[in-house]
DNA sequence: TTGAAAGCGCTAACAG
DNA sequence: CTGTTAGCGCTTTCAA
């Protein structure tokens, strides 16, 4: 590989006036700047990224934590912040943790200044005391989970507004009997989300009934199939069901089509996230859309105030969404 | 941050003495590696991996260039390409491409040996000219495509193969009028795939009908969709459908039902990478299912070896497929 | 066994 | 406008 001494040498100037070439710099005299040009291109020159970076103190890269890469939401989140990232000039590294918070605790402690110029994670299983045992010295936002009280860059929806929303729906349609699948104590949203869910049901003056909260370790079809499998040997089984993501919907929703229930005519099915499958499947299923975009242009905007030496207060910003309703609640 | 140089002055020895403590080389006196662990503890050390790897000119990284990680198959292979990367202390940069040719031949430039130990691409669009322009002097492996006869190496399946299994499938079940949707000049596995579904129907002595061959530019569910609703219209619409992925067919499948055509009864929908979804959708769908594991491994394991050194000839792993049989051929 | 010092490729003071 | 030079933090000869 050509250095910028080589370059140098050949072009017959200083190493300075071919960096300042390189880097666009003060003024060079054309005839040295045509000359650095041509010998640019001979020697094939391409700036050692590591080695500048060493220097100038920044890596030039981010990291997305998150637990899979094989959920749709996340591919597709991930998708969004490669492409925000760019228009700072970083690269990102993605790391997946599988929600396991060990995993996700020696993600964040191989996270140094010198490895990344901030992080972006999506935490599952992480606890407020897995934050402060390593100030890592990057700056940091946090996506989706907010019980969290940590003083860290958030950026989420309001999943006890979206849940609300979602079982409102529900109501209006006139179910009665509103289950949910997806109850799991480790996991902050799903925390926020069943509360949402209780939230709409007193508001109705319906009763909660506890056979009617499906937990799910995961958050794969499998699991949605398990839990509306389970739901459905119930005495007095659920008119409708409201999944914490899409996957555990459509899971969901195949569990009671084999058991020859109709969606939603039996049964109404919505989902959370809006992945793309959702619009496509059969029924399309009804679902709390984030604006995904958005989530990913503040998480990386955030970052890259931070980085530029904002030190104000954490902030905590709100996404909007939309309840995109489709057939598995309209029939 | 600490650095080796705070770390000696503070156990009192030379930096020499603190990186071999902290690399775990040669014999350090028992007194002052107790020292040095101390002064470890006691600072916080952590080491500046990018100036550690200027120094060993290696960057500690691995780029995967795919077209979108919002594509599941996608997604579920760079989980993979992540978890086997783990395995040689790599991390993942992911670079999206979109599939357009300017981004897949920008991305390529942009991959010196300062920034990335090696590549795993996954082109779309690229030609045989964008590779032999920049000889970026890292190891890369290529995925998938391989119409492309560059000597680099390659891991896939062998989908001329493939797709001859899942069209000879659908004649075993009585299909005679069976269309593809995916067809794409620009790439090379779109090209294997027809000659597959060719060599299938020659071999039973069907006829080819060039109205049953469906373009696809992209390869989402709407694609799938649209292909889907142009074939039903035709005078004599197929009894079959054989989709290049599987969100086209799954897009395929639902215009199908849009329509009042049943599958499999009506009409039969093969798919193509096996991702989680098919498994849940309704119909479930058939699909050939590639061992995603296997080539993200092969992919990262092949890397490894050319940067330890092995200069052999290009390689071209073939990686085993199986064809799921599922509700949408055998309702 | 350990220290001193060179240098990976680059940028930025500081001269000139 | 351009050259010289000192490091960024680390590893690694080469001596001691």
């Amino acid at each position: 590989m050509a250095t910028l001494k080589d370059v140098a040498e050949l072009a017959g100037v200083s190493v300075k006036t071919v960096s300042n070439v390189v880097n666009g710099y003060s003024f060079v005299r054309p005839e040295n700047e045509r000359r650095v040009k041509e010998a640019l291109a001979a020697t094939g020159y391409k700036p050692n990224v590591g080695a500048r970076n060493l220097r100038r103190g920044r890596t030039g890269f981010i990291a997305l934590m998150v637990p899979e890469l094989s959920i749709p939401y996340f591919g597709e989140l991930a998708g969004g912040v490669i492409t925000a990232a760019h228009g700072h000039d970083w690269s990102v590294l993605i790391e997946q943790t599988q929600g396991v918070r060990d995993a996700e605790r020696a993600t964040l402690a191989s996270l140094g200044p010198h490895m990344v110029d901030g992080a972006i994670i999506s935490p599952e299983a992480l606890e407020k005391a897995d934050f402060t045992q390593h100030a890592s010295g990057i700056p940091m936002v946090l996506l989706g989970e907010h019980a969290l009280d940590v003083p860290i860059d958030h950026v989420g929806i309001d999943n006890v507004r979206a849940a609300q929303v979602a079982v409102r729906h529900l109501i209006g349609m006139g179910r009665r009997r509103i289950a949910v699948i997806g109850q799991n104590p480790n996991r902050g949203t799903a925390t926020q989300r069943l509360a949402g869910y209780r939230d709409a049901l007193s508001e109705a003056d319906l009763p909660q009934a506890p056979e009617l909260v499906a937990t799910a370790m995961r958050y794969h079809h499998s699991d949605g199939a398990a839990a509306m499998a389970r739901l459905l040997t119930l005495p007095e089984p659920p008119d409708a069901v409201f999944c914490f993501n899409d996957m555990l919907a459509l899971g969901a929703v195949r569990a009671a089509a084999e058991r020859g229930y109709h969606v939603p005519q039996d049964i109404a099915v919505v989902g959370f996230d809006n992945t793309e499958h959702s619009a496509y499947s059969l029924p399309s299923l009804t679902t709390i859309a984030p604006d995904k975009t958005a989530l990913a242009h503040a998480a990386v905007d955030l970052i890259h105030h931070r980085a530029g030496g904002d030190n104000g207060a954490p902030q905590d910003i709100q996404i909007p969404f939309t309840l995109e309703v489709r057939e598995s609640t309209t029939g």
